[in-house]
DNA sequence: AAGCTAAGCAACCGCACACTG
DNA sequence: TCAGTGTGCGGTTGCTTAGCT
């Protein structure tokens, strides 16, 4: 797999790499460990940049990843991730415990961004599409059925919107509950396409927080959410960077008044499907137990 | 069996940011 | 304040291989 070796071009190496480079980049970090990455290819001899140390290792010898097929769970987080961080991989990869941002990349340009594009066109082909055949070491993943579980998802977000003020934030059709749809947002959304009455529903509602405070929530460890005030989650979902309410006012005035604002049970709900709501696994796991109060 | 094609993935490249002197 | 260096990240390349004809 990979490139030969071919250029060496200042004396390094290039292309893959040896059983023999990787067992001293491994002796070197063990001893050593991370960081220097040129000093580290000056002291062991090895004629690679440190760049490329670093990615051998990162990606590849660290002990802690892990190998093989993108489980449906993870498949599942890391669309739902996409849509909301755009192509900030390693951000996505944090969220995902043993996996690399170069191998979520990979698996979301070669498999991933088609199966998403094969979901927008109409309703039908969501609920009776089939994963496509892919080559994978086990095919019996690889040939499930779709789920439908990411028909939050469905409404495309360009990734340019990454880049805008506000990051706005899908949830599972299970979370409508009490929260409003945040239309002129949705339909902005929707690349264009007209989205009829049952899009709508499945498009949820939107909160807008600043890219900065979404990517703090994702720096959280949620494992640990459990450590966490609920209702400092309720103010993160519904407060913009200035504190102020973004969302509820607004619904209480279209709906006159009768919405409630959430309540804790249905935050912990709305907060678990953002991100998993798969009947095992491991961050099912974790967050059953973060949420179990 | 041979050639072609597409998928999978390791690795490279360039840019941006943080840190340091 | 600024230049140099190290590191991290996302985009892209190109080799290998499985599947198809």
């Amino acid at each position: 797999m990979g490139r030969n070796p071919r250029c060496t071009k200042d004396g390094l190496n290039k292309g893959a790499w040896t059983a023999l480079e990787d067992k001293i980049l491994i002796d070197h970090v063990k001893t050593h460990g991370e960081g220097k990455w040129s000093n580290l290819a000056k002291e062991t001899g090895l004629k690679r940049c440190g760049k490329s140390c670093r990615l051998r290792w990162m990606n590849y010898l660290r002990p802690d990843i892990k190998r093989g097929n993108i489980s449906q769970d993870e498949e599942e987080l890391i669309m739902r991730l996409h849509k909301l961080l755009g192509n900030r991989w390693s951000l996505i990869a944090g969220r995902l415990p043993g996996r690399t941002d170069n191998e979520i990349k990979n698996y979301w340009n070669s498999y991933l961004a088609k199966k998403t594009q094969d979901q927008i066109p109409s309703p039908k082909s969501r609920t009776d599409q089939k994963k496509p055949t892919i080559r994978v070491h086990h095919e019996s993943d690889a040939l499930l059925e779709g789920k439908g579980v990411l028909a939050s998802a469905q409404q495309h977000v360009d990734d340019d919107q990454i880049h805008e003020t506000k990051v706005p934030i899908f949830l599972a059709p299970t979370v409508e509950t009490n929260m409003v749809k945040n239309k002129s947002s949705i339909s902005e959304s929707s690349a264009g396409s007209p989205s009829t009455s049952k899009e709508e529903n499945m498009s949820d509602f939107i909160l807008d927080l600043s890219p900065d405070d979404f990517c703090k929530m994702l720096d959280s460890d949620f494992a640990k959410l459990s450590d966490v005030d609920i209702n400092e989650l309720h103010n993160i979902a519904i407060e913009d960077d200035k504190g102020s309410l973004l969302v509820l006012s607004e619904e209480t005035e279209n709906n006159g008044g009768q919405s409630d604002q959430p309540n804790n049970s249905n935050m912990i709900s709305d907060f678990k499907s953002l991100f998993l709501d798969t009947d095992d696994g491991w961050l099912r796991d974790d967050l059953e137990i973060a949420f179990s109060d």
